[in-house]
DNA sequence: TATATTGCTTCGTTAGGCTAAGTATAGCTT
DNA sequence: AAGCTATACTTAGCCTAACGAAGCAATATA
């Protein structure tokens, strides 16, 4: 590979694709594995993330989707007894999603799809590598957020707790 | 932001899935912009790439799916006058899927997600930058397509080009 | 009390994905 | 030449995920 700035935009992009799609292809073989389907799994991880219970409202706003869809997947979840909905005392409009033991174990199956194969690689390379890869990839997040597109919109450290990994 | 190896493993995680939403939500975006569907403009585009034709078998290779996936996917494209099939001399149980006027056109208006937005941004980084950001991606590349796992079949240069690129 | 507004669900539709089964062509083997 | 077997696609039928519109119930506000 040469070193022209030409050919490293390509690479660069080149590398994305095959990050995205390598993601995109794992995510199903785990979801496959806990019995849930990805859009599910993400569910359920939330829903942990946030203590165990989250309203279907928040659910979408952090998801990017609907609430219609939310209520869909939420229904597959609870069908499974991986969740179940409570009403909410505070304000009886609102309903809470919460994970179940079933959801837990299932959640220990798989736990993420990005973290089960990224995490492992990840902690075993040396400081400076690993200092270098956070940086670019902060810089590159910083590149697609911005521009005027209002993306990831509750994404926080809240979602990914040390706790979480295993490890 | 402390600077632990721990919660550097944990802020690459977030950064990663920031690009990932950021790549998921603006391609619905742009697709749209360019009256198709995500799915639908990575075929015109993988056919793009490929010198305007190619089969179903090789679109199904490269983008991880079926082939009645590609059936239908094609069937759509074309029913928007954006390709064609043709019947292949060569063998003539293959099919070539062939792009139009009018798909060249609907890739001009929306040529592709990542590029659109990441191009700009990286070419205006400074060489050292662009050089650091490059091996940190395709090292993460090959930590996620590694570990046995057989993503990214047909994952070239031959599919993102130079000339397709504005700017 | 009457009228929003909010939170969620239901309904109907579209898209993308799969497997299994079918059709047509190509390539062997005998 | 006849008869397998493999390859390339399509068809049919199913599932999941997503949406918007419309509905219902509870809260907030006038």
């Amino acid at each position: 590979m040469t070193d022209q700035p030409h050919d490293r935009t390509d690479a660069s992009l080149i590398a994305l694709r095959r990050i995205l799609r390598a993601t995109e292809l794992y995510a199903r073989d785990l979801a496959q594995a806990a019995g849930l389907t990805p859009a599910q799994l993400r569910v359920l991880q939330i829903v942990a993330a946030r203590g165990g219970s989250t309203t279907p409202k928040a659910l979408a706003t952090q998801m990017g989707v609907s609430q219609a869809t939310v209520t869909a997947l939420v229904d597959k979840v609870v069908a499974r007894g991986m969740a179940v909905r409570e009403r909410s005392d505070q304000d009886r409009r609102q309903t809470n999603v919460v994970i179940t033991e079933a959801g837990r174990g299932a959640l220990q199956e798989a736990p993420d799809a990005l973290q089960q194969r990224y995490v492992r690689a990840f902690e075993k390379l040396a400081d400076w590598e690993q200092a270098q890869i956070l940086a670019s990839l902060e810089r590159i997040a910083a590149m697609l957020d911005a521009e005027g597109f209002d993306a990831s919109p509750v994404l926080t450290t809240g979602e990914i707790k040390a706790g979480d990994r295993p490890g």
